[in-house]
DNA sequence: GAGTGGTCTAGACCACGGT
DNA sequence: CCGTGGTCTAGACCACTCG
């Protein structure tokens, strides 16, 4: 039989349906409207519901969708620029910087988080949580590690726990000189406790931005900063002033 | 009734496999082990198979499993730090990148693509396609384009097409003085061809690399990397040296 | 309470890699 | 060929939001 079969992939079906519904939210849908419940949408492609979740998982991994329970599907806006790599160095918590400070302690830090401090165990640690807001919205949660030998002029009369002692922190590590700071972005999943901060569900898709920052040639503090995957795209360099987004957008009514 | 349920949240219970699992990741398996297949697994947990799966996939989001159609589930080793942020602005294909030439064309470029660029519509622009490997692994795939006014010396005679043709548009464009690179990094998910030379199924999570090289006041050129989430982890500045990592690590016999 | 997305089940078949 | 992970089904119930 000369019959070959040339290239004859069976596209799965799910691949297929979210094709359908990227060119669909490109041409028939506006920014924040609400598509048809997952059920009803899969009766309309003839799939069942899993199927069809598992298109709608891909674009909202990929930013177009936003889905909430107990409301519904909406189409998402394009990404938000968000500035992580400032050219000019500076320490967290420097004037003008993006973060809140919401609280800070003395834990005992994750094994990991010992070893890049080379710090010696039973050191003090201070751990300050912060958040970052843009457009309204919360984009990241950080927690921030500072050996206390990092803010020797730290006085506990500054401020016992909390904000302002978290500020109290920052404030004194501005007093050393940063010498330089290294980056790393990686996927991740979101915990619990960030997840919450963020609004999403936990396991929810993250980029995870550790910066390392160096001062007298060792380790001075360490930011691990988790943001929204799904709704930030991070920007190095002079701005994220330029928009790159997947095709026709409009306004919601 | 006075009892108040307080802060009863039932797990879900492929979040409590996941962080079953992982614990035994850290303490039971070594790097490059493989588990059990995921039917046995899911008898093994009481759960059913697709339940299985969901904990599984975050893992390996998390860059902690490696899944193969045929082959298994493997423990992952730790994510390979992939320098992406060079301090040292460089043009693309500069001496001693880390990226290998495969093709070049001059198919017309995506309309974001376009719009990035600001090129008239029908400018010709090249389209160069190169891949980068680490550590014996293909880790990214990438698209630059090229507007042909940004290598006006580049005759036709260089090469026609193909890997020549690319390393002559390269070439050409070391000419220009580079003023600038902005970067932004964003979650997507594989596309066809890209997962294909990434060794991974189409919808594979990846790391979205979008960098612009700014020269004589204008865009003249666009990198569209695309880096397996999964094994990867982008290190900015000085040095993708120091390694976090999740817990005790230990090689397969 | 009604409607949404999120979780879970117990099956089935398919595509791929190695033997 | 067999065993693996990948896809798909047709249900069920739960957690959440909102009117």
């Amino acid at each position: 039989m000369g019959s070959t079969q040339l290239e004859t992939v069976p596209e799965p079906k799910y691949w297929h349906l979210k094709t359908v519904l990227s060119e669909a939210l490109d041409s028939e849908f506006a920014v924040g409207e609400i598509l048809p419940n997952e059920r009803d949408l899969a009766a309309r492609f003839g799939v069942a519901r899993a199927t069809l979740r598992q298109a709608l998982e891909q674009l909202e991994l990929e930013g177009r969708l936003q889905r909430r329970r107990g409301v519904g599907t909406t189409v998402a806006p394009p990404r938000m620029g968000v500035a992580v790599g400032t050219e000019q160095h500076a320490w967290p918590g420097a004037a003008g910087d993006a973060w809140q400070s919401a609280d800070c302690a003395q834990a005992a830090p994750p094994a990991a988080v010992a070893a890049i401090l080379e710090t010696d165990r039973n050191e003090v640690v201070h751990t300050v949580r912060r958040s970052r807001m843009s457009h309204g919205q919360p984009v990241a949660a950080e927690l921030l590690y500072i050996p206390a030998s990092s803010v020797p002029g730290l006085t506990a009369i500054d401020a016992p726990s909390g904000p302002a002692r978290a500020r109290a922190v920052l404030r004194e590590l501005q007093h050393l000189e940063l010498e330089g700071q290294e980056r790393a972005v990686e996927l991740g999943s979101a915990r619990a406790d960030d997840a919450k901060e963020l609004d999403r569900l936990p396991g929810a898709p993250v980029l995870v931005v550790t910066t390392r920052f160096v001062a007298a040639g060792r380790v001075a503090a360490l930011s691990v900063a988790t943001y929204r995957a799904d709704t930030c795209r991070l920007t190095f360099g002079d701005s994220g002033s330029v928009e790159i987004h997947h095709g026709p957008e409009r306004q919601a009514s």
